[in-house]
DNA sequence: CACACTTACGATATTCGTAAGGATT
DNA sequence: AATCCTTACGAATATCGTAAGTGTG
């Protein structure tokens, strides 16, 4: 029994002619006689009852016709559905990225990515730098945006831009005068930063350390707004990766380029090697991928 | 997207290995390999992701495979179900017959035909003569067991034997020592049959007023185990169908053979014509037909 | 180098359309 | 006579298997 000859079998029960239904198939008279007689004879017995003059269904060709309908129905919608997952009319992203970059830069990119492909939905999970990792691992999401990993994380990296950390001082401080800043200078100041686990604190601590420099914290918080705000008021200053400038503005704190040394770390997209990404999720990698903010290499 | 495309998908997703599933398929890897790249591009994307050493699902695979499960089994359970009915392995047939016959002579044709066929259900609709040939016009049932109809009516009807009227009297009554009885000398005893409705009743009327001979009926019923047990008791006499005997005789009523004039007629199946049997029906009509029964035509 | 999928190509089957046949109105 | 389905037969098409090609471990 194959779709063609269901597909027969209701053409010819809908016009219960063989002639009409064959030219509604593209098919003539006599193939399809054939294929009808092919699934009769499949199935062991006649479905239509012709007298020459007139064709009707028999009982079981009664019996079939609702089976035949529902089957050619879950037939289309099935293939519909995938072909609309190819062609990016349907389907679903899933996505984790840390918290920074959900808040900064995802927004535009994804307004660029719902007016290319309006009825593809995004789950955005904003956790932090090492959850992304693992549920990039864990397969719970397609994509991830986070700092490029240890090569022993086993997942592709595929490189954004080079994040270089910035200084964050009150706007009505005596530095905001400077172009930019040195860290010797900008650690006379109460530095105030995320809490232990953050990835933004890790690397601090790590390249600092390199450099022999001293890092006292004066007040930490969880929370990247948070630490804007004590840092607008005045409490003491800041650094973190570029693409918060923007949030830090906005908290009313002023920025400032940070060298001696300079901390850069590349933030990339990660996904699992050796899986396919869907077509949806791939769509959303070419995005970001060609996302004009990132043309630079740097924010 | 042909069905046998479906099943080659479902196997190579189940082994996610072509070999193995061309294997099972009992086809060559090559031509395995060819049927889902049909499929593929029948749906405009990939399904597998090959890297000659692994066969795994990409995301649109895995949607495609609970789609595609439920959709062959839903196929094969349809196709499954249009089989067993053609081999009589299922199915229900639906019978209309007067009352004497169902109670009479159906019970042991049903026997065989249920022993011929285990799994097929049949609905017995014992009504009077005049609704069975309604039910089968209506197509309510698809066989009726009646009287002879006029010609009128539009119905097949396929004789099964020639039913004769029989005397049936009180066990103790003198009439009972005859052999056979006519019509005058019957009717000198109260004439105890069925209400007006009944074509029992309107065939002795009719037959009986076209030999001149009058029928005053003493005492009616609508139900002929009544009208046997009133017999059996002695308070007259009565004429029914032949097919009535043995019911009488457990009632308690003696029957004979009557005549001058005989009365009979035709009992046999109707069909609608133009309408084929179902397979089912068609083997209870060929049971019917072929019933040890009626072979010698009369009872 | 062995293994597993893909591609190429010739052989085989299937399917199709034209034309002839049969039956009914 | 006209219409409609079936059957017959040659042609086009599709499918299959063998064998060669390609990439990976």
């Amino acid at each position: 029994m194959t779709a063609k000859q269901i597909r027969a079998f209701l053409a010819v029960a809908q016009s219960l002619s063989f002639a009409q239904a064959g030219e509604r198939l593209h098919l003539s008279q006599s193939a399809l006689s054939l294929t009808i007689k092919a699934l009769e004879e499949s199935l062991g017995g006649r479905l239509f009852s012709r007298t020459t003059r007139q064709v009707s269904l028999t009982p079981e060709g009664e019996a079939l016709l609702p089976l035949a309908r529902r089957l050619l129905v879950d037939w289309d919608n099935a293939e519909d559905h995938l072909r609309q997952r190819f062609s990016l009319q349907q389907g679903r992203v899933t996505l984790a990225a840390m918290p920074s970059f959900a808040c900064n830069l995802l927004p535009p990119i994804l307004k660029t990515f719902h007016s290319a492909h309006p009825r593809l939905n995004v789950t955005i999970n904003d956790v932090i730098n090492e959850q992304v990792i693992e549920m990039v691992r864990d397969r719970k999401v397609e994509l991830g945006i986070a700092f490029e990993p240890q090569p022993a994380s086993q997942l592709t990296f595929t490189a954004l831009y080079t994040d270089r950390f910035v200084a964050v001082v009150a706007a009505d401080s005596p530095l905001a005068q400077c172009d930019s800043i040195d860290w010797p200078m900008l650690l006379q100041a109460p530095f105030i930063t995320l809490q232990r686990p953050s990835t933004v604190r890790i690397l601090l601590e790590e390249h600092l350390a390199a450099c022999d420099l001293k890092l006292s914290v004066a007040v930490e918080s969880h929370q990247l707004a948070t630490v804007g705000r004590l840092v607008a008021n005045g409490l003491g200053v800041s650094a973190m990766p570029a693409l918060c400038v923007q949030q830090m503005r906005e908290l009313g704190a002023h920025c400032m380029t940070l060298s001696h040394p300079t901390v850069e770390r590349p933030i990339g997209i990660l996904t699992k090697p050796d899986h396919e990404l869907s077509a949806a999720a791939q769509a959303l990698f070419d995005t970001l991928v060609s996302a004009p903010l990132f043309s630079a290499g740097r924010l």
